[in-house]
DNA sequence: TGAAAATGTTAGCCTAGACTAACTTTTATA
DNA sequence: TATAAAAGTTAGTCTAGGCTAACATTTTCA
């Protein structure tokens, strides 16, 4: 799974979409990503046979316990730069965002490593979005 | 041009060993990128369409002025990024250098700009490697 | 409740960007 | 200087990750 930018931002959107609604939908992954559904039929399929999902035929699609843990760590990391990048450079939240969502596929553990300890220094604290409120706008969150 | 991986890595690996050798090779970029003649031979025709390089059969690479200019900005925004994460995240030299190149493929022109100000707030100068020194190791520099 | 709309799937196609095998041309050297 | 080695090219293959068209299933609602 590791560096895999295309299917990380698939486990990603159904952890957000089942973060928000319980579980998703193939039609919804599609439209919060922005590709046609046989894409996400053939996405999701991978995630299930690597074992990140399970799916019903014609029917609705949930993470397994591997699969909730890997996404929460690739959104916590998505979120961590996010923060990163707002408190080093002053970006707004929608630049900020989209750099994390195009970096958190890319750069190395050691550069995680970094930005963890440059929050800790600033005492910067990295919590999730769905701890903070009950927002809706999956696509903000990317 | 714009937002092609690939395409910029041949660019800017053509621009390191042109400065460091009037010219380049395929197979020195072969070489330097870790992949086959093959793929450069093709890649370089693609360059050559866009007007960034002239070649001769069986001869040697060179820049055009287009494409000295859009590859020096490449190395230059690499060279931006890298320095951006050596000082903000005190990332050792060969990190910060590997970050910087996945990196600089994707990110956002204000982003690059907030860096820029970043930098100049910080008073950190901004050379290139080659105003700095005679080196020899291009792979370092991508 | 049955037909239309929405959703999901399958099959097949396309492109980018890699690769190997085999060939051509150039360079180096015995 | 002839030939082996090195460098470059061509042709064809493969994979990932998109897409459309067509079909299957489920849901909605008149």
């Amino acid at each position: 799974m590791s560096n895999n930018e295309s299917m990380e931002m698939y486990l990603e959107t159904v952890y957000l979409l089942e973060n928000d609604h319980g579980h998703s939908h193939v039609v919804d992954i599609a439209k919060t990503l922005g590709v046609s559904k046989p894409s996400v039929t053939k996405a999701i399929k991978q995630l299930k046979d690597l074992g990140y999902v399970h799916t019903e035929k014609y029917g609705t699609i949930t993470l397994t316990d591997k699969g909730r843990e890997v996404s929460r760590e690739i959104y916590e990391n998505h979120r961590l730069i996010e923060l990163f990048l707002q408190h080093s450079l002053d970006l707004p939240a929608d630049e900020a965002s989209y750099n994390a969502c195009k970096m958190e596929h890319v750069i190395s553990e050691k550069m995680l490593a970094a930005i963890r300890n440059y929050m800790e220094k600033n005492s910067i604290e990295v919590k999730s979005e769905f701890e903070k409120e009950n927002e809706t706008d999956i696509q903000n969150k990317l």
